[in-house]
DNA sequence: CAAATTTCTAACTGCTCGTTACGGTAAGCA
DNA sequence: TGCTTACCGTAACGAGCAGTTAGAAATTTG
């Protein structure tokens, strides 16, 4: 059946990820590509069609983790709503933490591909949308544990929360730490 | 003294402020640029020095407009608190008016450029600070008549309302207008 | 072992990029 | 009328772009 890769797609696909995220779609170029993933230019084709494709199943694999990682969150067991304020807060974290100031890729991609994308707009959509479902879920249980005031629209919050995190993200690229945190502070207040 | 200059560098300028903004920076090409502006080449290298200096003065002509219609806005007599609040719904209507979906230049920038350009970086930091500044004397107003709680944080709040309206910007690339909509209201239950 | 199949590499295709230079011409001022 | 300046179209620049192709190298299967 002939010779197998020599390298691994996957982790090729997590290095282009971290250059797309780094420098965006536009200003990543093949070559970029060809010195990061350590392979070759011809097998970057044969593996993952073109360059905006590769850019494409890099943002389902960012997608994809951060995903999980959000649904695991909003998830786990005890109180609803503090599960929210600790995804507000790990965002705000993860802000702190990329030294890079990458922001988010899924931010970056709306910002610099939509509207004349529309493989990445599909994928925008889905990743903002089950953010928001999560969201929902946690906060429609926070108001069924007496967390949230019985007037409270879970998912008019969690809409207002997904736009806030990308807010957060456009911050994040920015050097200004306090306005970051000072704004997380107060999106928590409204969560009472 | 010579022949003068025969076309308008601002109307030059607002024609590429327009391109800059619809398409980004990487994304728009000097071609692009010599058809739209209606000028020769040249007289673009002339008149503006390069490509990235044509983008920084389309983006200080952006800022410079829309931090006029701020000041002015939350600067008006009356209800101070009405000010901060239209001028939430301002932001939503310019996102629902833009059929281009073109967001805002301050977002995309900052997305797109930083952190590795950093004359886009001074520009977006007085952009974000003066936004922010003219909401916290809004809100230092609105506290004084009595329309906020008097635990209110205006500094704080400005920050939040600052990120958010970013948050607004990055939502408004998508087709989604229902989050945009409810997003907008729940931040206003916030102002109370 | 040998044939089949696939990956690897590197040179190569046009093309576009931002930028500069070149005449030729039109307009303001002496 | 001259001098100067700014306009225009065009062309060129070197560099880099995305994408292709041909063949050598390697591994699996019969």
């Amino acid at each position: 059946m002939g010779r197998s890769k020599e390298f691994d797609p996957d982790a090729a696909l997590r290095a282009a990820l971290e250059l797309f995220w780094r420098q965006g779609y536009e200003a990543t170029s093949m070559q970029d590509l060809v010195d990061h993933l350590g392979i070759n230019r011809g097998s970057i084709y044969a593996t993952y069609g073109s360059k905006h494709e590769l850019y494409l199943k890099a943002l389902d694999r960012y997608c994809e983790g951060q995903g999980n990682v959000a649904l695991e969150l909003l998830s786990r067991p005890g109180s609803a709503l503090s599960a929210v304020r600790d995804f507000l807060l790990g965002h705000a974290a993860q802000c702190h933490q990329d030294e890079e100031r990458k922001g988010c890729l899924v931010t970056n991609s709306a910002t610099e591909l939509l509207p004349g994308d529309a493989g990445a707009g599909r994928r925008i959509d889905t990743a903002l949308r089950d953010v928001e479902n999560a969201l929902t879920g946690a906060l429609i249980r926070a108001k069924g544990q007496r967390e949230l005031d019985e007037n409270a629209q879970p998912r008019s919050l969690a809409r207002f929360l997904v736009t806030f995190i990308q807010g957060l993200h456009v911050i994040a690229k920015t050097q200004d730490e306090r306005r970051l945190d000072d704004a997380v502070d107060q999106a928590l207040t409204l969560l009472r």
